[in-house]
DNA sequence: AATACTTCTTGTCATATGGCAAGAAAAGAA
DNA sequence: TTCTTTTCTTGCCATATGACAAGAAGTATT
């Protein structure tokens, strides 16, 4: 029951130590197996997570039942939902574990406390947010600026861990492209 | 100086009399003239705004100097560039008036007092955001799924009036096919 | 080690969309 | 109105990427 890693995400440069000790123990360590879902389609999501250490991937499912990835998480980051954690909607999406994780949750309620009573928490909280949607508009301004090439270049580098540990299907439908063509520019990156 | 307008997007139902009273007469009205920019890239977002009349766009420059729409915004929207707003950097997009428009807009030091004083207002903040994160995922992840086609169409029933008012380039780059395409793409609807 | 299963690679061919350029149409300026 | 500029359309050809299928390589299971 080490907290050592919460208190990393909770530093002392933004918070007190009243602060962080009225936070942190709030937090559950919780493990999930391989393969096993933090989120399921459909559900509300009534709680999000911190990765201690695993490989997690969401997605969401079109039309004819193809799975899209829609974000990969590890060490440090934060799992969660937004429009069903905050909107109190079914998500539509899956989350799901790559690999054994160990994370640490928070609930609604629990989180609806501390934002509403803690100034430096909800700061936190909107800075986080808002990292979330500036990455998910880098990306898609990407989609449309770069080829799958780029796309597939820049995510090497600004994800190494994730190039490394995904399996190719699941990166290929990140960056919008087809195993097929992601296995080719991989092919064509190594002969560069 | 009439603030109907501000009282729809304040409603009675998720405010009271008194948060009203506090909140409302804190906008102040600004016209902008067709062109004109509600804001400039490199610059920080020090306001953000609601639309009472006229039409905007937000756009991105890719590297080679072309622009990308990345959103267009009409009545009763609201038009802040959330990156820039809360963490005060430089924003990358520029926001331009593509009619004279008329907007009542608030800054953020008189935001922050708002959002850190009255509950629902940081309610009703977030779940702006988070519907701004929504919506910008459901296009992230229409650019992978659907042809150019099917986006062309959900834009035209979802956005009737953007369709109608927004150049056909600028739908383009929105999304992400060439103009060239696009009017083929209206030509082949035309007919069916 | 042997079997089954998933993931990755590679070939062939198809197709959606891009690039470029020339007009046509529409909008704005004089 | 006339002139100028911008926006839109259309033709021709190029190309990035998709679809499908077969085999290879890797991983898991017994």
């Amino acid at each position: 029951m080490n907290q050592d890693f919460l208190y990393n995400i909770f530093t002392d440069k933004k918070f007190s130590k009243e602060e962080q000790a009225q936070i942190i123990p709030k937090f559950k360590r919780i493990e999930f197996s391989k393969n096993e879902f933090l989120l399921e389609e459909g559900k509300i999501a009534n709680r999000y997570f911190f990765i201690e250490s695993g490989f997690v991937r969401s997605y969401a499912t079109d039309l004819e039942g193809n799975d899209i990835s829609t974000n990969f998480y590890s060490f440090g980051d934060i799992v969660i939902d937004w429009p069903s954690f905050f909107l109190r909607t079914p998500t539509k999406e899956n989350i799901q574990a790559l690999t054994d994780c160990v994370c640490w949750q928070l609930d609604f309620e629990t989180f609806q406390q501390l934002f509403h009573s803690i100034e430096a928490f909800r700061e936190n909280g909107r800075t986080t947010l808002v990292g979330s949607y500036f990455e998910l508009k880098r990306h898609s301004i990407s989609m449309i600026t770069d080829h799958a090439k780029d796309r597939y270049k820049r995510l090497m580098r600004e994800k190494p861990l994730i190039v490394q540990h995904i399996s190719l299907k699941q990166i290929a439908t990140y960056l919008g492209v087809t195993d097929t063509s992601l296995s080719r520019i991989r092919k064509e990156i190594a002969s560069e």
